[in-house]
DNA sequence: GTCTATAACTCGATAGAC
DNA sequence: GTCTATCGAGTTATAGAC
């Protein structure tokens, strides 16, 4: 957790991460990460033990990354707390277009990797994507009462993710961005239809105000 | 396409896609192959040309067994159309408990894993996806008008397969089989809805007129 | 903290006898 | 078709000078 001050160690984490999130955890040499980092061996082995210490320092750095980089400019840009979800879906979408459809999220690619043959990883990636449903998750409290009463929200949230994971996932196989546009567009669906059951609740149990549609 | 009538080079297909697709491609070595399939080296070389031309016949042989092993036990299991896609789900759970959760979708891990490095590879698991999604949106035709008259199947069995997808890789990633079921419960509300929907398109338009409300 | 050189090992793939 | 022995390249990690 304490920052390291160091630039050559940031600079290791950040292309170590870039090269384990897109080509892979075990199709990454430590020469690519050196190459890529302009570091040298000898430096590498001096801040990390390791290429699974690398990797779950790495972890750790992406967690502090995922708000400033995908939250907090997506939230900005958005007021409603219901379009803000669908904020961060376009900046995936938008990820997936400047890549040239080869992009996949970067915690989903790592957890299918290595999520489960190294315990310690697993646990780091579990914590980002908790954290990511978090946000979701704030956002639809913040939806009040245009989302139904008695839904869920941490479970919605849960799904939300679902939905960003299996699009981007098709999406990139296909090469093909209408993947991801169909299920975001059902994901779309099935918000209005909740919005709708949450404004006819409103309607029959009026709490001495005035009914108010969307 | 032509089956080999040889048991050695199904023993090596079997063993090498058990371990891609559990491992995965990279961390698994030819040694495991050849170890998990009681085969040498040389007789590996003879059937096929090397590590990726393994992986390229698998994906084929993998294939085949989709409709056998996946679909069709659990369609004859059930006869409800709509149902049967659930059968399916239930089915991918099943998985995840008998692997104490970890388990993933095979296709799901190599797409995310060779998916875009390997061109010819990437073909192959797109094919699987379709043929996937396909069996899902016959299932979606043969619903005829319990789902709505303007929904388009095919991006319906595309939100299916995102679903089952993203549902996986939480549910292993956090050894919880809640994040599954949570999603596949917001899934089942979705279809609820739409069948809501179409039995109102039914009751307005029974033959003639009737009022309508919404 | 950074550098070069290299140890120790594993990888995919091949050779050639049978 | 199957076997054993092995090659050469590439891997992670270390040693030791600066």
């Amino acid at each position: 957790m304490a920052p390291p001050a160091s630039n050559t160690r940031e600079k290791l984490l950040m292309a170590a991460m870039e090269l384990f999130t897109t080509r892979g955890y075990e199709a990454t040499s430590i020469a690519d990460i050196l190459e890529r980092s302009g570091v040298n061996s000898g430096s590498l082995y001096y801040f990390f033990d390791s290429k699974q210490d690398l990797l779950l320092s790495g972890l750790d750095y992406f967690k502090t990354l995922l708000y400033p980089i995908v939250m907090q400019p997506n939230f900005e840009a958005e007021s409603d707390p219901i379009e803000r979800i669908f904020a961060v879906l376009a900046w995936y979408r938008r990820n997936l277009v400047l890549c040239n459809l080869d992009y996949e999220c970067p915690m989903g690619k790592l957890a299918l990797e290595v999520g489960r043959h190294l315990e310690a990883a697993r646990e780091k990636i579990a914590i980002n994507f908790a954290a990511w449903r978090e946000h979701i998750r704030q956002c639809l409290d913040d939806a009040g009462n245009r989302l139904p009463r008695d839904l869920d929200r941490a479970t919605l949230a849960t799904f939300v993710m679902t939905v960003m994971e299996g699009a981007l996932m098709q999406a990139r196989t296909h090469r093909d961005l209408s993947f991801y546009d169909q299920s975001v567009q059902h994901l779309r669906s099935y918000f209005s239809q909740l919005q709708a059951q949450a404004a006819a609740q409103i309607r029959r149990l009026p709490r001495r105000k005035r009914t108010n549609t969307t």
